[in-house]
DNA sequence: TCTGGGGTCCTAGGACCC
DNA sequence: TCTGGGGTCCTAGGACCC
């Protein structure tokens, strides 16, 4: 494919992603919070346990981020603004981002969160179609997003990071190593504080390394299927194929933390049942049966312990479930302090396989 | 210093069967 | 009496992401 002047179309992938996007979303509804400090997480008090789910540029300026206790955030910015998490509100603006991402012309969306998007793309201006999508969004809803530009999935992903905010940066097999090699593997996409860990101990510390790592270390230390797909990471490769079939989920799952800890045998009953009914609502808008019951248990000070188990048969009924999970409770530790993680109900998927390996189908059906 | 809530996928090891 | 190899299913646990 040509265009008159000889410049080559080609596939892209294109990631958006919203900047600060919970803390836009706020500042946009109440605009006198615009230029402060605005920390979103849990119910909005920094006094309880919760953690921080969206920080302002402002608040990361004072070392606050997503992810940190409330506790510690009101200690570093006690005069920032803190709110509670409103998902609906989040939900509603992320309805607009991706509807506006979809009229683009000629693109493929695959919704990735709230706040992020790959886009496929056939086209020889891959930077054009960032700065229209940009212009798009920030049109339809006032938000700024950056586009990474990439010719796999994870180079596009990784180059968003380079354009915030409300910036463009392209990524390909041309300029990897340029940019990526000296970076310490943890910058990946995938490659978290364990693996990069794992992979210092064996004198692979930078992108440029791992790509070099020869395949058979990898697979004698992560196993047949992340062996080589870290391997891959390292040289950024991996699917460039953006899919925009509709998303089914494979459960659904609770999760609440207690602001005092649960210790007696009735306390934990009582708040199984309440999990487990809340997680059977979830799986009900699914209408699937839910064939499998794991009960996450965090025991303070923290470790977690996981009791599972699949039901006699896959069912819908809500007594049921909820009997199940009580059941599974009863295995638990009582009269030592816990914390509940949550109760995670998963669903039965009549999980296709693949007629030739008759493995199950994974991603997206 | 104190650790959310929602997800996905992979691996190890035991049980069981042929 | 001592001992195969392969496959599948299941549970527990781990890692990562937003």
């Amino acid at each position: 494919m040509s265009s008159p002047d000889g410049i080559t179309s080609r596939p892209w992938v294109l990631h958006v992603d919203l900047d600060q996007f919970i803390a836009a979303v706020e500042v946009l509804r109440h605009p006198e919070l615009a230029g402060r400090p605005v920390v979103v997480g849990g119910r909005g008090d920094p006094t309880e346990r919760a953690v921080v789910s969206t920080a302002s540029y402002e608040a990361r300026a004072f070392g606050v981020g997503s992810g940190m206790p409330m506790k510690i955030a009101v200690r570093k910015i006690p005069d920032a603004v803190f709110l509670p998490v409103d998902a609906a509100a989040y939900e509603a603006a992320s309805a607009v981002v991706m509807a506006t991402l979809r009229a683009q012309p000629g693109v493929v969306v695959e919704v990735l969160g709230w706040d992020e998007a790959f886009l496929g793309v056939t086209t020889d201006d891959p930077e054009g179609v960032a700065r229209r999508v940009q212009e798009a969004v920030l049109a339809a809803t006032d938000l700024h997003c950056s586009v990474g530009i990439g010719d796999t999935k994870v180079r596009a992903k990784i180059a968003t990071g380079f354009g915030k905010p409300a910036g463009v940066f392209r990524l390909t097999a041309e300029n990897w190593f340029a940019v990526m090699g000296e970076r310490p593997t943890r910058e990946l996409w995938g490659v978290g504080a364990k693996v990069s860990a794992r992979l210092a101990t064996r004198g692979v510390r930078t992108v440029a390394e791992l790509a070099a790592a020869p395949e058979a270390e990898l697979v004698a230390e992560f196993g047949p299927r992340m062996g080589p797909w870290y391997g891959g990471l390292g040289r950024g490769d991996g699917p460039r194929v953006v899919d925009d079939s509709p998303w089914v989920a494979r459960g659904h799952s609770r999760e609440t933390t207690y602001q005092q800890n649960l210790t007696t045998p009735e306390q934990i009953t009582d708040a199984i049942r309440v999990l487990a009914a809340a997680v059977h609502g979830d799986t009900e808008a699914e209408e699937r049966p839910v064939v499998r019951l794991t009960l996450k248990v965090r025991y303070a000070p923290f470790f977690t312990k996981v009791y599972g188990g699949k039901l006699p048969e896959p069912t819908r009924d809500r007594e049921t479930v909820i009997a199940a999970a009580v059941d599974l409770a009863g295995r638990l530790e009582a009269g030592r302090e816990v914390r509940l993680l949550g109760v995670r109900a998963e669903m039965a998927l009549p999980t296709p396989t693949d007629p030739e390996t008759r493995t199950p189908v994974r991603g997206r059906w």
